[in-house]
DNA sequence: TTGTAAGCGTTATCAG
DNA sequence: CTGATAACGCTTACAA
């Protein structure tokens, strides 16, 4: 069990050869071919791996990709995961850490991944600014912001079309007759609850749709009770909406506990778009509409920027690609023309 | 933005010192009261950090933790994201795999994260056996088994006490008069889905309860559906049910939207007991009668026996240690004696 | 094609 | 207490 690795130095000395022609081999050189047949010999023999730390203090390269979101929760984690499955093929290992929401945690993470000496950064921002950066980050590596831009930065940014489709969500519901409808939003420090909110208040517009105050809630995103207590609230009001759209996943959660609570029926009383989680709509009954993030689109989309900047391909930075989220209607909405 | 990273060597420079000198302080060693000044007044000016990786080729660490969980779901991350949060504290950064319940990704992640050199391995396994283990590791690094034992090996391991709470879950059902008692288990080849039916049976045992095979349901521990389905057929027995202890959170979820459905009344038609979820308990009306699982504590606890492992101590080796559970009662189980 | 040797940034040994 | 020097395992000119 307490086996010692085998270096380049104990295929050199089985071989024959030098040091130097191995780490030629290793690195794709040409080797005379008897000399290949005897160092793959070797490395089977002697149960060889380069060791990456000695190699990366060489090439000033640590394989290894960090992350950084804001909490372990299923929006991202689909994400990171799908980014993992993409980058450990390459043989980058990637370092995942989350700031639990505090924007001083946000910065010292950061600051701990660039100290990690990561090839590369993954940033899901909520009050990181383009000067914290700068304040953190000396050395000239690969950033991507996803899902939420970075204010006042330039670096690759791969977002979700969070406005249109959530104009989109709100147009079908004024197509089908809906004058009063609430929204659930996230907080509106970030970007994709702003974004989430202006495409209600766009259709609204657009359509020559009145907007009531009273209509629009905000909860939060990390916390499916705040998206219960909204619902609530849209279901007391004095004159309550035909139609509810909900912008996150765990608030989605809370609303569908509340409604089922008030015994309120789906779509004849109320009609509801939801956010995000297919699983879900898939049992609840009646099936419920949604909108849907393509999470592993996103997280492939990320990694293979990063494999092509961490090659040094940069010429179509800085990149900012807006992946389409869905519409998916099902029957929790309804005609009230 | 291209700043070289300062190293001992400017340290040197800077102070006048060895390079030696140098090192020896950062390692906490004794240095002249006017050197240390000195050295640490460079340290500021050049704003330098060590290397780790240079540190790590000389003393063959990586300052890094393996961990290798089934899939990224919320019981998972809870635990990653506590473990994390400890281990970073002292410098320790954190390399997390999933292998998404997939046999051959749980191996092949596994060599992954062992060729990543990794301090410590921290396993959730489930067809990890030995064997495999001792094909892959090769060198001695301290491995801790999170939530499941690792068959045929010897190592430390941090498990909840899943046949206990189970047994007291369903204790509390048969005092309060229930005989007809359905269980939704996870899959059977998975440790803690067999403790949570076995403490199932061992109560029915201990208290003279005839055990109806209709009564036990298999659903899949990352699939909510299967908890709806359970849950469905639970109810569609022509002789239902009184009450219905459901084993995990995903499928909890499911079997609350299926009694929604069903239009249940909770709980005047059916008992129910879930599994893990405060926040969803809080909100859901009746509230929901709980098995809660530590899992910060179960994060903590893993980290700080690896800090202890690390250092090298190994006196209480192999540890196995099982955390409590706890069944905490709401308004969802009602008294029918 | 192959080998020699310098160097990446540390730590550790051993004199001084 | 301090400093010179040899490692750690690898890559990379440059020379052979």
């Amino acid at each position: 069990m307490v086996e010692i690795p085998a270096t380049i130095k104990d295929i050199a000395k089985y071989t024959g050869l030098s040091i130097a022609t191995i780490s030629k081999y290793l690195n794709g050189g040409n080797v005379l071919e008897k000399n290949r047949i005897l160092i793959e010999e070797a490395i089977k023999a002697l149960d060889f791996e380069v060791n990456e730390i000695a190699r990366g203090l060489r090439t000033n390269k640590t394989m290894t990709i960090g992350v950084l979101i804001p909490v372990f929760e299923v929006f991202f984690n689909t994400i990171v995961s799908s980014l993992e499955n993409v980058l450990l093929e390459t043989g980058y290992s990637v370092i995942v850490c989350d700031y639990r929401d505090n924007e001083k945690l946000e910065k010292e993470r950061l600051d701990f991944l660039y100290k990690k000496r990561v090839d590369a950064l993954v940033i899901v921002p909520t009050y990181l600014k383009g000067n914290d950066i700068r304040k953190i980050i000396k050395r000239d590596i690969p950033i991507v912001a996803v899902d939420r831009p970075i204010e006042d930065f330039e670096c690759d940014t791969i977002l979700v079309n969070n406005f249109e489709v959530s104009y989109k969500a709100v147009e079908r519901l004024i197509i089908l007759g809906h004058r009063k409808i609430g929204i659930i939003c996230g907080p509106q420090n970030i970007y994709t609850a702003q974004e989430r909110l202006n495409g209600y208040l766009k259709a609204h517009n657009d359509y020559g749709i009145t907007v009531y105050k009273d209509y629009i809630k905000f909860g939060e995103y990390h916390n499916m009770e705040s998206g219960y207590k909204s619902m609530i609230e849209l279901l007391n009001n004095p004159e309550p909406p035909s139609a509810v759209f909900v912008t996150n996943y765990e608030m989605t959660l809370g609303a569908i506990i509340a409604i089922n609570e008030k015994d309120i029926k789906v779509p004849d009383e109320l009609s509801i778009i939801g956010f995000d989680n297919l699983e879900m709509a898939k049992i609840v009954k009646p099936s419920l509409s949604l909108v849907v993030q393509p999470m592993e689109e996103i997280g492939e989309t990320v990694a293979n920027l990063l494999l092509r900047r961490l090659k040094g391909e940069k010429n179509d930075f800085p990149l900012r690609k807006k992946l389409d989220a869905q519409v998916l209607i099902r029957s929790s909405i309804k005609n009230i023309g």
